[in-house]
DNA sequence: GGCTTTGTTTTATA
DNA sequence: GTATAAAACAAAGC
């Protein structure tokens, strides 16, 4: 599931490879991808346009046109972008040999925009859940970039915060950019637990969390990202930071630290694991 | 065929 | 009025 660190790959290498190219031809048997507009008008306002830039901001990508226009596309669940060069043949886009046509996530191919280089940058997306549309801004209600955000600031977003604290880190007005699998990797790592008050924390505990949530998602990053689904980087590979995940999906297992069972428990209708020894509430 | 998966949005509640 | 919690939604695998 892409979050941050995976969008962060996605966009660096788009950055190193497509910046001054200009799309040719747009694509779909989902139209439903793009929002706001219909597809034909989206497809008129993108053909001719250069790309100038490339961004992110949370979980979103933000590819700057040259009319001042963004072109956004959030990846949501399954959803993973790849470039490379498909040839269009019986109305099927036939990958060529490697990843993109060895590895079954590579396969469910819904937005394909064309380049004048003659590649293309493909949206790959078995659920069909992903977002695309056109903006003129980028004034999006986020909180702030967990990588960029001091620890006084970070220390300032829990004044008269009380929800739980798992939940808050992976609210996107909090702070943007943590999903479900970091929220409990950044839990884990800080000892503390899913459900614990943020009110009840003390500033020892918010320095480790985010000391942790720093961490890993550097550490994520420098694995490009986490391939434990449908995640894969432009070129089709896998990432390795599901390699080094110590809860997520560990229900059962036994805990690194301590050997206790990892727990499974059931957080606002998400699955979220912890170690019941090592993360106890106050 | 109901349950699960996640990110976001919408609705309800305190 | 606001913060938080719960429910809904998207599609598909098992």
């Amino acid at each position: 599931m892409p979050e941050l660190p995976e969008v962060e790959i996605i966009v660096r290498g788009l950055r190193k490879e497509v910046i001054g190219k200009t799309f040719s031809d747009v694509w779909t048997d989902t139209k439903k991808l793009v929002k706001q507009d219909s597809f034909e008008d989206f497809k008129r306002k993108l053909i001719g346009r250069k790309i100038v830039s490339i961004g992110r901001r949370g979980k979103n990508i933000l590819i700057y046109l040259d009319n001042e226009e963004i072109l956004l596309i959030h990846q949501k669940i399954s959803g993973h972008l790849l470039l490379g060069k498909w040839k269009f043949e019986n109305n099927v886009w036939v990958p060529p040999v490697g990843p993109l046509s060895d590895d079954r996530v590579n396969g469910y191919l819904h937005i394909v925009f064309s380049l004048d280089d003659g590649r293309q940058i493909a949206l790959s997306d078995q659920r069909k859940f992903a977002k695309i549309e056109i903006i003129k801004d980028v004034n999006f209600d986020l909180g702030p970039e967990p990588l960029d955000i001091d620890f006084n600031s970070f220390k300032d977003l829990f004044k008269r915060k009380k929800g739980k604290i798992k939940q808050i880190l992976m609210d996107q007005n909090f702070i943007a950019g943590i999903g479900n699998i970091y929220a409990s990797e950044i839990l884990y790592l800080s000892n503390v637990h899913p459900e614990e008050s943020a009110n009840k924390l003390d500033e020892k505990d918010l320095k480790k969390i985010y000391d942790n949530m720093q961490f890993i998602l550097k550490e994520s990053i420098r694995l490009k990202g986490d391939s434990f689904s449908d995640f894969r980087d432009l070129n089709g590979e896998k990432g390795g930071f599901q390699n080094i995940m110590k809860v997520y999906q560990k229900n059962g297992k036994e805990c690194e630290k301590c050997g206790a069972k990892i727990l499974r428990i059931n957080l606002g209708g998400r699955g979220t694991f912890f170690c019941p020894n090592c993360q106890k509430k106050k």
